[in-house]
DNA sequence: ATACAAAATAGGAATAGATATCATTATTAT
DNA sequence: ATAATAATGATATCTATTCCTATTTTGTAT
């Protein structure tokens, strides 16, 4: 019961996650994977991502634009959006930003009982490639 | 051109949203305001929350869970979502945990001539009530 | 190898939240 | 009071995601 049955879909969609490190949403995601099971579905895509994700294998990404993005890459880290081209990226842990911005949120208690167990930060600015040329 | 009129609903709203601080999603927002004009539809409502937030008498609080809700509270703060019930509440400026845990965002370049210009946090945990009894 | 049970998929329908459209109504300047 | 036009209500539409069911794939036991 329970067990757990491999699939070249899921192996797929996890090859392609796992290679980019551009954030992709599921759509993304399944116009690739597509390319080599071009039968795949939309839902299979969505079953998995959610299914790595409970297995702590992938993360969402939920920006402020409403928009769901996936990632691979399940050490701590902050996104940063662009406000112009929409793309995330990543912000290294040894980014004078992330070290200077932000402190880790060890738990709290608020005078009414409240207890902070974590937070989340997202940043938002101009790319390199949005500001450079 | 272009002159704004004001209508009795897009009043109702306003009040209905300064009148808590709960943070209402549109959908209860229309599900209050209803009793007092019970023709109002929702795109009114959402046409009017966006107005609202237009012209700066209103905030978005885009959540982790993908729900967003309002803010007629304009002034800078901070948000907390109890991860129980899903309330949001608001974490004054004068908390402890907003003085030392975030410090607000300067401009920042980034090695590849990113700019950031800006970061929202949003903390989550168990609300008093969630904790208390 | 073969058969069986469980898990996963494909395809599509269903849902939820949010937006857009458009004829009608309400507000405001004159 | 009238004309111009902003705002509404009702409905249609859109997008992202979930749900459903028959079929296929996978792992295991024989």
């Amino acid at each position: 019961m329970g067990t757990i049955k491999r699939s070249k879909q899921r192996e797929a969609i996890k090859t392609f996650l796992y290679s980019r490190h551009d954030h992709p949403t599921a759509e993304v995601v399944y116009n690739n994977v597509i390319k080599d099971f071009p039968k795949i579905s939309l839902g299979t895509v969505y079953r998995n991502l959610s299914f790595l994700v409970d297995q702590g294998e992938a993360i969402t990404v939920p920006c402020e634009d409403g928009s769901v993005h996936f990632d691979g890459r399940i050490t701590p880290h902050y996104h940063f959006q662009c406000t112009k081209c929409g793309r995330i990226h990543d912000i290294d842990l040894d980014d004078p930003v992330y070290e200077s911005e932000v402190i880790s949120a060890p738990q709290k208690k608020l005078e009414d009982g409240s207890v902070i167990t974590g937070h989340v930060t997202f940043f938002y600015g101009l790319c390199g490639e949005c500001t450079g040329n």
